[in-house]
DNA sequence: CTTCAATTGTTGAATATTCAATATTTTCAC
DNA sequence: GTGAAAATATTGAATATTCAACAATTGAAG
């Protein structure tokens, strides 16, 4: 049975580092299958996130995608370069920018879409429908403990 | 039934979401506890598996501790720096660094581990044992089917 | 209404990470 | 044994991220 690490287990027990390894590995192999399309795995997400159409404000995109602020800002300083995505200052609250996708934005977020669900199929193969929905479901409810 | 990501499935139901937001916030409650000592995670790591006592090259402590080659060196130079660690040159492979922790290094590392172990007893107690031990074993799982 | 605090986003400087090139040593083919 | 290729660690330049300060706008107290 394991057991929590105690005084000298070694790092290899620890969630932390188990939930580090895990995330490097798989972030890396979508990486590579993202890197067809020259994108790094933040624009997906931040494309993916802009696809319902909606705009969505800087803070909100921020933690969306699981980037600080001033990061978040100068990749959209590049996507905006790209004709990716655009800004459009709030209406409503006029220190806000909301953010939207163009439909160079929107037809690489498909193709980005298509490379990622390919990714996790090929995980789904190799490591089993069973576990995969399980660990997803246990990482979900870990998420929601935390905050 | 939870099923893999389909078209236009959001991009919380990803693995590769699931894994960096539940890393991203547990590597963040590690970093505030280990704060209390100025220590990086990253550092925390590396006197834990120096902790054994051996000497381990660079190469194996890059891997062990998730950092690539020219981060660990200069992450390295600074613990060097501060007398946590220090650089032997391997006497059977001359191409080789051999690495140890220092006894001040010994007493950080204690230090920190109690951090670490009383943080992830908080996870336990909140997330439950039986969760955080279904979901290390997956993990260990996925990390093994992914190499 | 006015003022002060809070919110939102960006900027520039400081810091950290990464990539490519290098130096050294070892391994291996011949 | 010699020379070419591989392995190991480090360096410096290019790039990216973070921290602290800032500007603009809104909210809220008086």
């Amino acid at each position: 049975m394991a057991k929590p690490p105690k005084e000298n287990s070694p790092i290899t027990e620890h969630l932390a580092y188990l939930l580090a390894q895990a995330n490097r590995e798989i972030n890396r192999q979508l990486e590579t299958r993202l890197s067809k399309e020259g994108v790094p795995v933040e624009q997906w997400r931040i494309l993916k996130v802009l696809s319902d159409g909606e705009g969505h404000s800087m803070g909100e995109l921020a933690d969306a995608v699981l980037l600080n602020h001033p990061t978040l800002t100068k990749m959209i300083d590049r996507m905006v370069s790209d004709a990716l995505v655009y800004r459009v200052q709030d209406p409503k609250d006029r220190r806000k920018v909301l953010m939207f996708v163009s439909d160079r934005g929107k037809a690489l977020s498909r193709r980005l879409n298509s490379l990622a669900v390919s990714q996790e199929e090929h995980i789904v193969e190799s490591y089993g429908d069973k576990s995969t929905t399980e660990l997803k479901r246990l990482l979900e409810s870990l998420i929601g403990t935390a905050n």
